[in-house]
DNA sequence: CCTTTGTATTATTAAGCGTAATACAAATAA
DNA sequence: TTATTTGTATTACGCTTAATAATACAAAGG
């Protein structure tokens, strides 16, 4: 598994490892069941630390995306959550505004997230 | 000014303030031109540090949300960029990725935008 | 048995946050 | 002129977090 990461901005690493894995469930490229790469594996290809990649994975199962299986190690959680985790709706919520008082209008908005939506 | 602020959570004391700002912004309550409180004043109010205000005022000049006057100290930028901020456009795309990765429509997503977005 | 896997602990280094106490330049008001 | 206001900057301090390093453990599988 290939990330990006980018070690000059402030946002921790396990918190860009979180959000890759999000974008690939997201994306497709991580479905339902799939397994993810052992802690000490990830850790190597992304040269960071073993903990780093456990807290990554710490806040994903925290947050009902992934899952520890006993044989499998971890996977994509086949069960999506019923309701939007109110984490998210906060972001999205300030991210619109943020867009709006920028100057976007209601129908660039829309456009901006249908596209980042995808198929 | 009357900002929400919450000591308990980590999300750092100036990102809160800039957020509340820009949100006033969204929804009106600061159209382009309006004077801000000084920033000893509104520390007071806040009962935070002054530097904890000034950094605020320093991310949201940054971002051109805001203005320092001279004459009339700081006030909310008359004039918006012309394109969408990258910092707005990433935060709007990790959004609505994790919103899809937690299983809702599209048509969910937009009538959550709509609803932020407001009149 | 031995390996794999996730998880946990302890220690250390580095960086960021918030506060406190000042200081300064520019503009305004008395 | 003098005094005040305003944004900005600096330095120092205490506290918290991030990331690493070195281990250790239980559970499952080969």
């Amino acid at each position: 598994m290939l990330l990006r990461l980018d070690f000059s901005i402030d946002t921790p690493i396990y918190q860009q490892i979180r959000n890759e894995i999000v974008r690939g469930i997201a994306a497709g490229d991580l479905p339902p069941g799939q397994q993810l790469p052992p802690i000490r594996t990830l850790a190597e290809d992304c040269g960071v630390n073993m903990m780093t990649v456990s807290k990554a994975y710490g806040l994903l199962k925290q947050e009902g995306y992934i899952e520890t299986d006993r044989r499998a190690g971890t996977i994509v959680s086949p069960r999506k959550p019923a309701a939007l985790p109110e984490q998210t709706r906060a972001a999205l919520e300030l991210a619109v505004a943020e867009a709006k008082a920028a100057g976007a209008s209601l129908e660039e908005l829309l456009a901006l997230c249908r596209r980042a939506y995808g198929g």
